[in-house]
RNA sequence: GGGCCCGUAGCUCAGCCAGGAUAGAGCGCUGGCCUCCUAAGCCAGUGGUCGGGGGUUCAAAUCCCCCCGGGCCCGCCA
């Protein structure tokens, strides 16, 4: 765990845990935690609750201190001073030891880094996976923050990491985008271009206006059938609420399509003709095939250059009409059909999920740990198969996940989807189990995040109604430049423009990282364009502060440093803050908890903050305390500088 | 009906998994700080029956049970 480039800190700590793990038996990880955070300063800057230790040990709280504070390794420890109080075992670290090893590993060019897993794991992060039919919303972008932040945390972590980004493109949604551009007779990408739109844009213009236009004719089929009076009045209320999605939607209309699609929909056979788009595209069969390929291409064209703006990137992306076409989804079908879990529900060919549970499952412990299964939970059977003879989006799912485990030859595969998916991902993962894939079940990991709504509404991409990613972009940066422009009135425009264009990034990360993914956010674009504190710009705005005072202060002379400066106790405060950062982040990965570390980098720009204002670095005339805050701020930059980059938002050196 | 998640200050959220030392931030509100390293900042003040009720424990925001409120899921949709 320590190696010799680990910090004072980080190794001290270490140390300490180890021999306490020594004299109790418990977990050093669990006790790292809980050492490393003592609730409150005064209570030392490690703390070690003996009173937890008396049920495991039997020891008294005076008896353990004695031991862990009279071994010898111990006392080679940077301990300035302990004390024994309310049961708890008090330690005051001697800082400027601390803070002279520390300088003279910068003085050799050392550099900070997070603590590297001691059981490094293939992992695939397979996030974002938006379907091709429409730009990115908040709530996409919810998704991808936090896959693209778990994947940078697991890498540093040491783990090897795949992206991968899942393109759903076989199946209703697409077809009806298709069935839109088939009609308009136009090619999204050049049709984008000549308005001078994002080709994910026009798609979702499309994408919408031709689903409503669906869902009205279908509905107005049934209103034909219907007989009870109750029955119409129902669906009489559903076209109602169509037609007024539909006007707002021409209202958005880039140009002439509103009128073809309306006249053209029913003309081109409506629902019917996007059943046959959807069956001719699984057959691969053209020219259905080229047209939803094209289509789904131009989307994701745009999707892309989105994703880039938030310096987001895939290792792969893969397409679900290749796992069908290349029939691996046949082949596990064929696999499914030998199983003894085959069966045939509601008339259709399905897995048996419950006698998964019945005779699987249940006489296997580790299985039953790993997939937590909720009590008295009825779970029915998957249906593998459509009547029709097309396939279902969890089969082709469960074909994807052994593909993703295959591609990487990975130990572990992290999905990160929406919540309101959880039964689909177990039935998924129990699927797996009865089909013998007991490994690859046991090691898919369902990342769970909340939707996010808009104040007193759900986006729906159905309706067109949603808060576009790039729209938020737009809007942050707008109000960045303004910022921006203010403090550097004679700055270029690029550069205004550019670190703007940061600034919005960092704002749009952050926010949707630092609540936990449990948790649903509502999003409130004004407070979202907030660049105050607990922001990503506070953060951002803090690193540039202390990047400034090094920038006025010249090279650090690391052999002047009077560590004896970091006496002082908001300094010696602040240095053992910064230096928790590998311990922190470490914590983070393990736990799949970004919003940890983004906390964590919150507190600590606090206490810079705080601290700058109070003790000046360059104006300091003793030398030797010159350079050792110079030390302090330039612990504080690296922390916050590979904080800030893990979580994926941009570091500014000026803004 | 069943299941999962959430409920902490007026608002947005930490803390709960691994129970312990006076429950923490930010926004808001009140008052102060730029001849001085970026005021996107700092300082002081304001504000809490930790949804409610039981239980376990020397000790509960944290663990267990019941209830209430909100969200989500229970499709030959994805």
């Amino acid at each position: 765990m320590t190696s010799p480039d680990t910090d004072p800190y980080t190794a001290t700590v270490a140390s300490l845990v180890r021999i306490i793990a020594g004299k109790t038996g418990y977990d050093e990880e669990k006790i790292a935690w809980l050492v490393a955070t003592p609730s409150k300063p005064g209570y030392g800057d490690l703390s070690v609750p003996l009173v937890r230790f008396r049920r495991a040990t039997g020891k008294a709280p005076e008896e353990l201190a004695g031991e862990i504070t009279g071994d010898p390794q111990f006392q080679s420890l940077p301990v300035e001073k302990y004390e024994v109080v309310n049961g708890y075992l008090n330690i005051w670290l001697d800082v400027p030891r601390i803070a002279g090893i520390l300088a003279g590993l910068y003085s050799k060019g050392w550099e900070m880094r997070v603590p590297q897993t001691p059981s490094p794991k293939r992992i695939v992060v397979e996030h974002t996976s938006a379907n091709p039919i429409h730009p990115l919303h908040m709530g996409h972008a919810r998704n991808t923050s936090i896959g693209d932040t778990l994947a940078r945390l697991l890498s540093a972590r040491g783990h090897s990491v795949n992206r991968r980004y899942y393109v759903d493109d076989v199946g209703k949604q697409v077809a009806i985008v298709a069935f839109g551009f088939e009609i308009l007779g136009v090619d999204p990408l050049e049709e984008a271009r000549k308005k001078g739109m994002k080709p994910d844009a026009l798609a979702g213009w499309v994408y919408a206006v031709t689903h409503t236009i669906l869902e009205i004719l279908e509905a107005k089929e049934k209103l034909e059938e219907a007989e009870e009076a109750e029955e119409r009045k129902s669906i009489q209320e559903k076209i109602d609420d169509s037609m007024n999605t539909l006007a707002q939607l021409k209202s958005g209309d880039p140009g002439g399509y509103f009128d073809k699609l309306l006249e053209g929909i029913p003309r081109a056979g409506g629902p019917s003709r996007v059943r046959e788009i959807m069956l001719r595209y699984e057959r691969g069969l053209e020219p259905e095939k080229s047209l939803v390929r094209r289509i789904a291409k131009a989307v994701l064209e745009g999707i892309r250059e989105t994703l880039s703006r938030l310096q987001v990137e895939f290792d792969a992306w893969d397409w679900e009409s290749d796992l069908v076409w290349s029939s691996r989804v046949g082949r596990l079908i064929e696999l499914a059909r030998k199983s003894r879990f085959y069966t045939v529900w509601k008339g259709a060919e399905a897995i048996d999920i419950p006698r998964i549970i019945r005779e699987v499952l249940s006489r296997d412990p580790e299985a039953r740990a790993r997939i937590r299964i909720p009590k008295g939970f009825e779970i029915p059977p998957l249906i593998l198969v459509r009547s029709d003879g097309t396939t279902l989006y969890t089969t082709r799912d469960m074909a994807y996940t052994l593909y993703k485990f295959e591609q990487f030859n990975a130990d572990e595969v992290v999905n990160v989807i929406g919540a309101d998916q959880r039964l689909a991902q177990l039935q998924l993962r129990l699927a797996l189990l009865g089909l013998g894939f007991r490994r690859e079940a046991l090691n898919t990991i369902h990342y769970d995040y909340e939707i996010v709504r808009l104040p007193g509404m759900r986006m729906s991409s159905r309706r067109g109604r949603i808060v576009t990613l790039d729209s938020i972009l737009e809007q942050l940066k707008a109000r960045a430049i303004v910022e921006v422009e203010k403090r550097n009135p004679t700055a270029d425009k690029d550069w205004i423009e550019a670190v703007a264009e940061k600034i919005a990034v960092g704002a749009v990360r952050f926010t949707l990282i630092r609540t936990s993914a449990k948790r649903p956010v509502v999003f409130d674009v004004k407070r979202a364009v907030d660049l105050e504190e607990n922001t990503g710009p506070y953060l951002q705005y803090t690193y540039a502060r202390a990047h400034g005072i090094l920038e006025k202060h010249g090279s650090i002379d690391y052999g002047a440093v009077d560590a004896q400066g970091c006496k002082e106790e908001k300094r010696r405060s602040l240095l053992l803050s910064a230096l928790r950062f590998p311990l922190t982040a470490a914590k983070a990965a393990d736990d799949m908890a970004p919003e940890d570390l983004a906390s964590y980098l919150l507190r600590l720009a606090d206490e810079f903050n705080s601290w700058y204002q109070a003790d000046p670095v360059i104006r300091e005339p003793d030398k030797g305390l010159r350079e050792c805050k110079a030390l302090l701020v330039r612990t504080v930059m690296d922390s916050l500088g590979h904080g800030l980059r893990l979580l994926g938002v941009p570091v500014l050196e000026r803004m």
